[in-house]
DNA sequence: TAAATATAGGCGAACAAAAGGCGAAAGTCA
DNA sequence: TGACTTTCGCCTTTTGTTCGCCTATATTTA
């Protein structure tokens, strides 16, 4: 979210009433910011009041005194997040489909993997037990291996890849669909290679 | 995305606004820009912006002083994300639990809302039908009205909060829950209370 | 090759809206 | 009641927008 910006002016309010409550510890009134400011009308004083609170730099409390409140916190941490590529989209039972477009997704530092990470759309209802919809999107670290239970892009025999738990049982591996209609696959060790594990999950509804 | 190319002069235009934000907080006006490089007519910087806006590097704001919105947009592709409120947690039926230390997730911008936004946890498989697990992460807007659909944290009668779907039926107001096991409630108009509308959710999974 | 056309840059004046301001009266709260 | 906040007109200054017209330097077209 882009704040609104400020002019000289309305700055100049936001500062005095900052200062004003370190100071002292509680706000100033509206005839303190006036003369402070070298205004002689309170009404001006409470326009840029009204203004700073629409703009979303103030909390106000309507009529109340010092309404403390004074919460100036533009604190706009500006904190890194990485680009992380967008590959393509991931069905139960399909192979990955390869997003000809480059396209990527800005994401957080504590959502990614140790490794590479790279993130894939969902397609379909096949996931819903593990609580992932169509749509979702899926953050994955690329590893060669993972540990018993863990979700899971496996690629069998070379060419289906497909998302699922994957559990071993021996010298074979079960991988386990989120759908109780679907059998879970078993396989030979050799027949199956990790591609990543699944480390979040992300979801985001459309605005109207 | 490829950007246009600027011609030195509009390249000046921008470096002017970029340095001159960055110094003093808010954006120059095309008067300051004009006598800064030497044009006499606010027509010819008025231009150059139009220009520079049309081309992505500058967000204009038409009709305001001060216009600042000078997305001066960085080549660097070190994206900003913002850290966000992590207030609490909420669960279907309880009030939400302020969490008193005020925890914070950096989210990137295209997960937030368009006004203040914040987060909370989910405790219990009450939202299993939206997909949403215990311990998943709802990201919020802060809002007081939704539309028909929406899931929202909804304030009934004053104290219980919860999240649910909310539907307006006449001058009542079904709150439905995502559970088959739970009644939806239905309450007058008057006696709810919308405190913000999910716009993303999300999980990350505990690494072993 | 010359003429027509396009594009970047520029000027000044006129105008409309936003920003900033005033004083006084009315409304609130403790 | 007194110390504050809100609201109501009304005003001035600042600032952004638009319009017509001008000058170079290319690039096309006849």
């Amino acid at each position: 979210m882009t704040k609104e910006p400020l002019t000289p002016r309305q700055k100049e309010v936001l500062d005095f009433v900052q200062s004003f409550t370190e100071n002292h510890g509680y706000a100033p009134t509206i005839n303190e910011i006036g003369s402070a400011l070298g205004l002689s009308s309170t009404a001006t004083v409470h326009k840029h009041l009204q203004i700073l609170g629409e703009k979303g730099y103030l909390d106000t409390m309507p009529r109340r005194s010092r309404w403390l409140q004074v919460k100036p916190q533009p604190v706009v941490t500006s904190c890194a997040s990485i680009d992380i590529p967008l590959l393509g989209t991931v069905s139960a039972g399909r192979p990955i489909e390869i997003n000809e477009v480059a396209s990527s997704v800005s994401l957080p530092e504590w959502m990614l993997g140790k490794g590479e990470t790279f993130v894939l759309q969902v397609k379909g209802e096949s996931m819903i037990d593990e609580a992932i919809k169509d749509g979702d999107m899926v953050v994955v670290e690329k590893r060669e291996s993972a540990v018993n239970g863990e979700m899971v892009i496996a690629c069998i025999d070379q060419d289906e890849v497909t998302l699922k738990r994957l559990y071993r049982e021996g010298h074979r591996v079960r991988l386990q669909p989120s759908n109780p209609a679907m059998l879970p696959i078993i396989v030979e060790d050799r027949d199956v290679t990790v591609k990543g594990v699944v480390i979040a999950v992300l979801r985001k509804y459309r605005r109207n």
